[in-house]
DNA sequence: GCGGCGATGACAGCTTGGTGACAGCTTCGC
DNA sequence: GCGAAGCTGTCACCAAGCTGTCATCGCCGC
């Protein structure tokens, strides 16, 4: 899953960045309006978390923007204590959830996910497919019973996978939600990799990632169809 | 489903077309308007993916010809952000559709393959008939509630079979639809070849690819006239 | 019955994906 | 700080299967 953080404070958005980025989302940073309107017309994300205090203007038009062009992702908004009221405008105006500054990276995680989930429209965050038990909170996973650790790569790929499970996902669509933009240089046949990493992992527990030749993988659930 | 993209940017060019090629559309790249006009007198598209800013003139006198020519092809409009005036223009003008760039390939897939659903009246991508079950969006068949796995080209003569229902399509048309210029030396029985790959895979689905003599195939559902 | 179009099985080339080994980097414990 | 452990991504080589050609056979229409 991939996020837009939209925040000109250095180290806010390097804090959240690496905080999210450890709980297996890729974020990409804007500093300013003109870089989130130039990340949101190049790419998808899960969900934007919205400064609404920047350089170059409100992150309430950003928003409102998004919301005119059809645009649904989740927006996650960041307030001064003081700024009740823009913090209501936004809300009124598409926003999903806020959190006031300064806040807690945990809870940042959190909400983040809420909305992810939100989105998945599950209710729950834990997944169970045949002998898979996949929880992306606590980032565990279990096959039969038993738990396997994963890398944050790994869980982020199983992440895209459940959430389009039955659906071919392209490879370069996984290769986005793995990487974000400064990851850009990453290898071609990386997706690929990570994808024989999971299936080791995955073995045995009823649950498989089909190839699909010049289409992409699709999860698949033994006697599922 | 053939598609025309007239875009001078070859690297832009390149993506739009491997992209979409990827989701089983044949492309045809044109880098000047002489190119489109070429292009666009050798053979029908389903949708032309028009940059507005090309090296020997504006895309909009391109659109303006075609529309006074009776060519209702549904028009793509590429432009930059800051062309405000060039994108009602064409609007106005006949396009169906613009995309600001940078443009997320995603969002191009989409929104072609809304324009190729709008043209072919079905409101859902999904289609089903008889014991056939296909959502091209997902690349997924289903053959009496089975998943069947296609290979891209088998998936894109079905998807023109099926947006041509009840019609006969003349052999080379589906040949174009297939193969873009770029492969025209492909040999004159890859259709037929795949027309039997993709009849084993149908078979028993109540959904036949009938030979018509001379004149071409026509899908036809069992018990539907 | 003949001509020609279409069907189909076999095959080879080539693209695409799989995988093991390895090196760099980060992270974490001490 | 230092060192170890493990995560990451690259490379090279191998395997699989998609693709399109060819040849042969069947079959339809005339």
């Amino acid at each position: 899953m991939r996020l837009l953080i939209v925040e000109d404070t250095a180290d806010v958005a390097e804090a959240a960045s690496a905080s999210l980025g450890r709980a297996g989302f890729a974020c990409d940073v804007a500093p300013t309006l003109a870089d989130a309107r130039a990340c949101a017309g190049l790419t998808d994300y899960g969900v934007v978390i919205l400064d609404l205090n920047l350089p170059d203007g409100s992150g309430r038009d950003f928003l409102r923007e998004r919301r005119r062009a059809g645009d649904r992702t989740p927006v996650l908004v960041l307030t001064a204590q003081s700024a009740v009221e823009d913090r209501v405008g936004a809300l009124d105006e598409g926003a999903d959830d806020y959190l006031v500054k300064p806040f807690d990276l945990r809870e940042l995680e959190a909400r983040v996910r809420a909305l992810t989930r939100r989105e998945a429209g599950r209710a729950e965050n834990r997944v169970t497919l045949a002998g898979l038990d996949f929880d992306p909170a606590a980032q565990s996973l279990r096959v039969n019973g038993a738990t396997v650790s994963a890398t944050r790569r790994e869980l982020a790929l199983l992440n895209l996978l459940v959430a389009n499970r039955g659906r071919i996902m392209p490879k370069d669509r996984l290769f986005d939600g793995l990487f974000g933009f400064e990851n850009a240089d990453v290898g071609d046949n990386a997706v690929e990799l990570y994808v024989a990493r999971l299936r080791k992992k995955l073995s045995g527990s009823g649950v498989a990632i089909e190839t699909h030749r010049g289409l992409g993988y699709r999860l698949e659930v033994a006697g599922d169809g």
